[in-house]
DNA sequence: TAAAAAATAAACTATTTAGTATATTTTTAC
DNA sequence: GTAAAAATATACTAAATAGTTTATTTTTTA
């Protein structure tokens, strides 16, 4: 069993994912986490050095939470072409994401690129990641002789994942769900005009 | 000739909108605004009630400038075809977008979700009437012959706003404009094969 | 060119948020 | 059961940012 500081580390981890990820990590504030998680500052700062270091770590959290989830989701999937559609369907309901505020990896992406480094490289290491696997998934399906040798590997996961996240933002802020089905009967349907 | 009054509040909202899309509404401050526009408060608190003023009104100029480069652009192109074309040119370089920052549209839609209503409001409805103003160019194109009945107007126009704002994102984290011309190509052979 | 408008300068106040200190209480783990 | 660890309570300080005030100077415009 962890000990009772893990826990609770991971505790305060927990409790402010949401608010970052909502309010982002400028809007994002002490005072909000301490309310959420009911501890006190001694306890937190015990934990953590500063806002800095928390948000630094809340972000790492969020990003592998993130990637342990997809890679469950995808891992699941026996086929190429099941594994791409298990991708696709993730955020399938762009209002009720498994963690509240939307896709971290795009609202980090967002809010970082001009302003914090260390957040925009590890984000950026996330999808170059994500492409990098989703391309072999790719290659190997086309290896296995499910996809024609015609599919442009690189292309296809750059505008697969490029579609679903921007859509989950469109949805987010028209707030409707409804464009994203269209879209992702379309990305099946041109990876299937692929299939042998 | 414009009153002096308003030729500073326009030249304050023009300093502000660099400083609010690439800090966010969230870490913008008051004193970047001034220190860019070397102004001083008193000048600045005679044009604007005050931060939350000045943010909404520095959005709305954002989105504004935005839908004006947008159609200016789109109006000199002459065939549907060349008009989707010329809107998926718009920002085939991410890193240097007219504005800094990014796309105003995507960065305020991210921010705004969860946080500001008003803000989120005014995004949800500039992307609504983008995408009116696309499926409407796209039926245009297929009753002038351009293509075919088959494209279905709303899934296509959906999925390549989403897809270049997404690749914007994804381009800016990673650094790079690469992926982005792929993106690009294959958004046009996508409604390439539905022409007539 | 003179009155009005606009902007400055400088010194404020107010508020919010981050962070510290420490004695005390509670909880944990051996 | 007890010593160590963890968390609380309380009361701070520090820093950053928002906003105000007013007398003065500069600029505009009618």
């Amino acid at each position: 069993m962890r000990t009772k500081a893990e826990r609770t580390k991971q505790f305060i981890l927990e409790t402010a994912a949401p608010i970052f990820n909502q309010k982002g990590i400028s809007g994002a504030n002490i005072d909000d986490v301490l309310a959420a998680s009911r501890l006190t500052k001694g306890c937190l700062y015990g934990h953590f050095e500063g806002k800095d270091d928390l948000a630094l770590q809340v972000v790492e959290y969020m990003l592998n939470t993130n990637g342990e989830k997809m890679l469950l989701t995808i891992s699941q999937a026996k086929t190429a072409k099941a594994k791409v559609f298990a991708f696709l369907d993730f955020y399938k309901d762009p209002l009720n994401t498994y963690l509240k505020g939307g896709c971290p990896v795009f609202n980090m992406a967002v809010e970082s690129d001009d302003n914090f480094p260390a957040v925009r490289e590890k984000t950026a290491g996330v999808i170059r990641r994500g492409q990098e696997l989703f391309v072999a998934i790719l290659n190997q399906g086309i290896k296995d002789g499910e996809f024609s040798k015609k599919l442009d590997a690189a292309v296809y996961a750059f505008k697969a994942v490029a579609a679903v996240e921007g859509a989950v933002v469109m949805c987010r802020s028209m707030n409707t769900a409804k464009p994203m089905a269209g879209l992702l009967k379309s990305l099946k349907a041109e990876l299937e005009s692929y299939t042998i």
